[in-house]
RNA sequence: GGUCCGUUCGUCUAGGGGUUAGGACGCAAGAUUUUCAUUCUUGUAACACGAGUUCGAUUCUCGUACGGACUACCA
């Protein structure tokens, strides 16, 4: 059947959207790009209970800075709204009614204390209590009981769920995009609430009854809910819709750098690295989790980074254009096994992308952390600044750490360079130097460059012996880019300031 | 425990009945250099195990082991 392509992000707003959150978005927006199709962002906060103030707006505001845009959904709206399930609340009961006249789901009237009574005699018997074809006929629900019995309950507004029906041993095999034909046996499975004491549906429900009224095509989504597709694709039958049901890919997961077990957002502040996009604050505890963002990472390079977890083109193409990714990408080249996050890959995407920025736009960015620290600096001094850095600097914070020499003169120097470099005649040599650059007029790199190895040339030393003296007193230490062209921005003034600075203090 | 999914260098992965099993990150060495980096070159390192099918299996099948997910009136 050829429809068009409809797939949909769903969180639920619990809190700050994770890697894996962010990677599962991804892909579904690469995938509608890829078929021409929509990309919808449904929220999904059925339970009242987890839901946490402002990550709706985080979920929003990540996916605006990754670049991914939403075509129909919150914040944007569409013909098939609400978007919200919790506005789409009055809709689902009918549906879960519907289920209950058709005989496919029925009412249940089991306490909680009942339930969890239930749990533990079978625990004690080392056993796992399943609410099921066997145990359903032991518990208080509208199989069990008289129709005048549940009608009584019912009316005198006694709580209750509606359960789903499970069929009896029936082998299901069921298609999935990325993994093939998945079987279950529905004996093995059990009768899940769909409709909630409080009103509300459960995921399963709701996900149903929206995929359907939206008309969503595929549906991808984290391997953690592959044990749920036998009951989704059931829902679909009991509801008639089987020729409408989208189809399913259930990704890979993410997993911790090192050690066992998914990603959590505790990995990210222990070891090191972000979990997350963008920085959150808990409303509720006040605990800080840093964001992608905010580290210093480019959107770019996060989302290629993201993008090749659990996928890539079967080519030896490793960076990619948000576009790029978009034309390529497939689900059928997803890989089926859970992915070990790798915080230096990371880095060396970032790497690979700052390089690619203008310097001019990066000038801007390290201009930002200059006025933090009150400093003015000249623009076009700061764009020729990045051109020498960028390329050992992972983040435009690199950048900035390592050419605070331009803004300050050194107020040390390097012990070790110092040992190493700065010799009993190294002062005369200085001097003289200061002599050579004085009479440089137009004060360029390639200028003083030719007019040090000239001088240098005819002197029977070699070039070290001048250089590292040099670079100590331009820069306090023996690291950092070619000397001539830092001395340029530098500008002859400060530089000579410098070399008669170090021959005062080291004699 | 039960159900389901998975398993190629340390990590991300390509490949696929006959290959020197390819790339990237990391790491190491060399070259370049006034330093540190960058860059370039080279190197390091893998088909979980056991059966079966086959002339031949890392590739197909089955078991075992290991890893993971799920097992809520959470999503």
């Amino acid at each position: 059947m050829d429809r068009k392509v409809r797939v949909r992000f769903a969180p639920s707003p619990t809190g700050a959207l994770h890697l894996g959150g962010v990677r599962t978005a991804l892909f579904n927006y690469l995938f509608a790009r890829h078929h021409g199709g929509d990309f919808l962002l449904r929220i999904e906060d059925t339970d009242q209970t987890r839901y946490v103030p402002g990550a709706e707006e985080y979920i929003i505001e990540s996916l605006k800075w990754c670049g991914l845009t939403v075509d129909e959904g919150v914040g944007v709206g569409g013909e098939y709204g609400p978007y919200r399930q919790s506005e789409r609340k009055p809709l689902y009961k009918q549906y879960a009614l519907q289920l209950v006249e058709s005989g496919n789901a029925y009412y249940s009237f089991d306490s909680a204390e009942e339930l969890n009574a239930q749990r533990a005699a079978c625990e004690a018997k080392g056993e796992t209590f399943m609410y099921n074809a066997i145990s359903r006929k032991n518990m208080k629900n509208s199989l069990t009981m008289s129709a005048e019995e549940v009608k009584t309950l019912l009316d005198s507004g006694a709580n209750y769920v509606i359960r789903f029906k499970m069929p009896e041993n029936e082998d299901l095999y069921l298609q999935d995009i990325i993994r093939g034909e998945v079987h279950f046996n529905t004996s093995l499975l059990d009768d899940k609430v769909l409709f909630k004491a409080d009103g509300m549906p459960t995921y399963h429900l709701a996900n149903i009854v929206d995929d359907h009224l939206m008309k969503i095509s595929h549906v991808i989504r984290g391997e953690e809910w592959l044990p749920s597709l036998p009951l989704h694709v059931l829902l679909y039958r009991a509801f008639g819709w089987e020729d409408t049901m989208p189809e399913f890919a259930h990704l890979p997961l993410i997993l911790k750098p090192v050690g066992n077990g998914k990603l959590s957002k505790r990995d990210g502040n222990k070891m090191g690295f972000p979990v997350f996009p963008m920085e959150f604050t808990d409303p509720e505890t006040g605990e800080k989790w840093h964001g992608y963002k905010e580290d210093g990472y480019l959107p770019e390079a996060f989302i290629n980074m993201l993008a090749l977890l659990g996928w890539n083109p079967g080519t030896e193409q490793e960076i990619f254009t948000l576009q790029e990714l978009c034309d390529q990408f497939s689900l059928e080249r997803v890989n089926k096994s859970g992915a070990r996050f790798n915080p230096d890959k990371a880095k060396w995407f970032n790497h690979k992308y700052l390089v690619q920025k203008s310097d001019a736009e990066l000038a801007v960015q390290l201009n930002e952390f200059l006025i933090k620290d009150g400093i003015s600096y000249d623009m076009a001094k700061l764009e020729k600044i990045c051109r020498l850095l960028k390329e050992r600097a992972n983040f435009v914070a690199d950048i900035y750490n390592s050419s605070q020499y331009f803004y300050h003169a050194p107020q040390s120097y390097d012990e070790k360079g110092v040992k190493k470099s700065w010799k009993e005649e190294t002062p005369v040599l200085m001097q003289e130097l200061i002599e050579v650059l004085e009479k440089v007029v137009d004060f360029t790199s390639p200028n003083t460059e030719e007019a040090v190895k000239e001088w240098v040339a005819g002197k029977e030393i070699g070039f070290g012996k001048i250089m590292n003296p040099f670079r100590l007193a331009i820069i306090g230490s023996a690291d950092g880019p070619h000397m001539f062209d830092i001395i340029e921005i530098l500008g002859k003034e400060e530089t000579l300031t410098r070399l008669h600075r170090i021959i005062s203090i080291l004699k």
